[in-house]
DNA sequence: CATTATACCTTGTATAACAAGGTATAATGT
DNA sequence: ACATTATACCTTGTTATACAAGGTATAATG
């Protein structure tokens, strides 16, 4: 019963929940890249080892919203890659979640640098 | 089809999904909070304004894995109230998804400081 | 011609946040 | 007295999504 990193990497899975979508935004950010070469880059952190059962259907989702441009390309010998790419609106989107996400952190790092007991008001 | 505000927050509750264990922990650091005490609580940042349907099954996961207890009281005049306090596995807990979130924050704010087009290698 | 590597895709499962309801009791209004 | 409101906790059904584990197709290699 290999059960004590399951229950570690159970967090790891809702963190990402929430935060993926963000991720890759971020990561089509000026590149346009296809889905195992952004793959290998997000596996360069921590945080964003996801598998190819995650990404395709969130690259999916992501050009049905718009966000994306998805385009079919054969680089010299290689087999044809689908290549995606952030549109305008994704650019935006980007932007708008960044701020969310700036906004989280605040108010997250605030709870944790202020422990109990304290009314938790408005001080300083 | 009041449609934009949909989309704008469904990104939020994506968001707090795998960041509400982490928020409720440290809300409880130090402090002992009866339900909509803790929810009133949460209600001051932008971040984490949930409702009673989600916190009292999230309070009930946390207690059956031993990270808080739950004790009804009653003070003073007032009707009993159940109040929850962290156990000191649920204090570990706290230290290390803390960690983890600290990680999270550093791996995504390198993604979105570094956009392309570029290897986003080991540069600097 | 079998195997491996690359590249993309699909299905089924588990988890968790939420809306919308519910129960019970104390305080207040008329 | 009795209806209403406020407090406090709980439950059910829905929805979204990360993942494991599989699949397809093609090109290069043994």
């Amino acid at each position: 019963m290999a059960n004590e990193k399951d229950l570690e990497s159970k967090w790891d899975v809702q963190l990402r929940k929430g935060t993926l979508d963000l991720v890759v935004l971020a990561a089509l950010n000026g590149r346009t890249l296809y889905g195992l070469e952004l793959l290998q880059l997000l596996h360069k952190f921590e945080t964003t080892r996801i598998t190819e059962g995650t990404l395709y259907p969130l690259l999916d989702r992501l050009k049905r919203d718009g966000l994306v441009t998805a385009q079919w390309r054969q680089e010299g010998e290689t087999r044809p890659r689908k290549y995606y790419a952030l549109t305008e609106l994704g650019s935006n989107k980007l932007s708008a979640v960044s701020r969310r996400w700036q906004q989280a952190v605040s108010d997250i790092n605030h709870l944790l640098a202020h422990p109990g007991p304290a009314p938790l008001n408005d001080e300083e």
